[in-house]
DNA sequence: GACGGGCATTAACATTTGTTAGAGTGCGCT
DNA sequence: AGCGCACTCTAACAAATGTTAATGCCCGTC
């Protein structure tokens, strides 16, 4: 059941037996969110934290314009909201970009993993600091990158995240966002989006159709997108 | 010495002076940095933290085309690097934007602190989970607010990050940027960085000059920035 | 006091990005 | 099959942002 989240948080250091069982025992409800519905809501206590077992969620922030910013993609394997744990209010909102099956673990379990588990706690804090550098990632990429080169970066992390938790066909993930969601990402108005991908489709890089991406020159989109890994903490090691 | 990190880590929850002590024994080494030095390299792996006592300095990337990005800025009381405690390798690099003093914090020592003090663990993991906050933060900015909007949430969260540690002066503060600098902050080109500033300072909400930042209207401000300082976590609560 | 360097500022022009509007496409529903 | 709806894609134009270059200012050095 909690395989994604081993497989997460055993790519930076090996997971014991009695790890896995003491998450496994922090674990209550599972639950099903449809497309679009908040997982959690902005504004909120949650006294849980929320783990993706399967699909594609988002945190966001809206404007008073209207305006959405996505700040974060979250794949199967993450917990979602994990800082909230500490921060105990939610400063912004995660939403179900497909259908999501989740599984909520208790913050007083947490808690107790805090005062009993340190090698734990630390992988639990590791998976928030490894948030914390994919936000850095995304600062770079909004503020200097071309356009075109975020999206090739976004699609290289997507990739890369994703295989981690063993989400890929191949050289093809499903991505499903839509246009209008992605700009919500790229922070683009949703026609210089389409403008964006078709400028990555036609360097033939990646084809992009039906909500699947499949990335033709692995070599030449990580060139584009100036992909280097580091900030992901891939290698295993001891922490 | 610690006290602008007793500031930082007390505006979240009481710290007790066991644990001010444990801080105190974890730290060895000090060390001053002039303007523009690196106080910690991108690639390098170290095995301390550096806690800032005073000065401001800022993590940064760097692109092929020499464009540079930065995705933080760090007050006196922050931990520029408490990352790579369990990061491990550093995939940015921190500078010293105004003369630095800093002092060095052993990672066994961190380590042992998630061995033996679960309470004061989960403040240094709220530390970074503060950091990823304001992350979150900018890349809404840079994504969906007006550039002048932008700016005025920069000088928000500065002057409040500032007033934590009591490095305010009324409604004053020093902030030795370059324009060069400020654009490197926002994203934008030096000539354009010189327009925003321009704009926020003819609507006569702040006044800036000589590096200094005067808030001449809080109120307005903080409505041109939407600014909603709760990401801060600045409630005093149990964590 | 003359000189030079770094920084702020402005202008003119080029490029990128946004806005508004509309046409085309695929798909589920009746 | 026909309809409606959400989404993709394009065009034409407007606004924001970048580039290049020049000017002025402050300040420290000789």
């Amino acid at each position: 059941m909690l395989e994604p989240l081993y497989l997460n948080l055993g790519q930076h250091d090996a997971l014991s037996d009695a790890e896995k069982a003491l998450l496994d025992s922090a674990m209550t409800f599972e639950r099903h969110f449809a497309i679009g519905q908040d997982i959690v809501a902005s504004g909120s206590r949650p006294t849980y934290s929320t783990l993706i077992l399967d699909g594609l969620a988002a945190r966001y922030k809206v404007l008073e314009n209207g305006g959405r910013q996505f700040t974060s993609l979250q794949v199967p394997g993450d917990f979602v909201d994990l800082h909230a744990f500490l921060l105990k209010t939610m400063d912004h909102g995660i939403v179900a970009l497909s259908p999501c099956h989740v599984i909520f673990a208790e913050h007083s379990k947490l808690r107790a993993i805090t005062e009993e588990a340190p090698h734990l706690t630390r992988l639990l804090w590791l998976d928030t600091l490894v948030d914390g550098a994919i936000h850095r990632e995304w600062i770079v990429a909004m503020g200097r990158r071309s356009k075109t080169s975020h999206l090739a970066h976004l699609v290289c992390e997507l990739f890369v995240r994703l295989q981690v938790v063993e989400r890929t066909n191949g050289m093809s993930f499903h991505l499903p966002l839509s246009q209008a969601e992605l700009a919500d990402v790229l922070g683009l108005s949703v026609v210089h989006m389409n403008r964006v991908i078709g400028a990555l489709r036609k360097v033939g890089v990646v084809s992009w159709a039906n909500h699947t991406v499949t990335i033709l020159d692995w070599h030449r989109l990580q060139e584009i997108a100036e992909f280097d890994p580091t900030y992901l903490s891939m290698m295993r090691e001891p922490r």
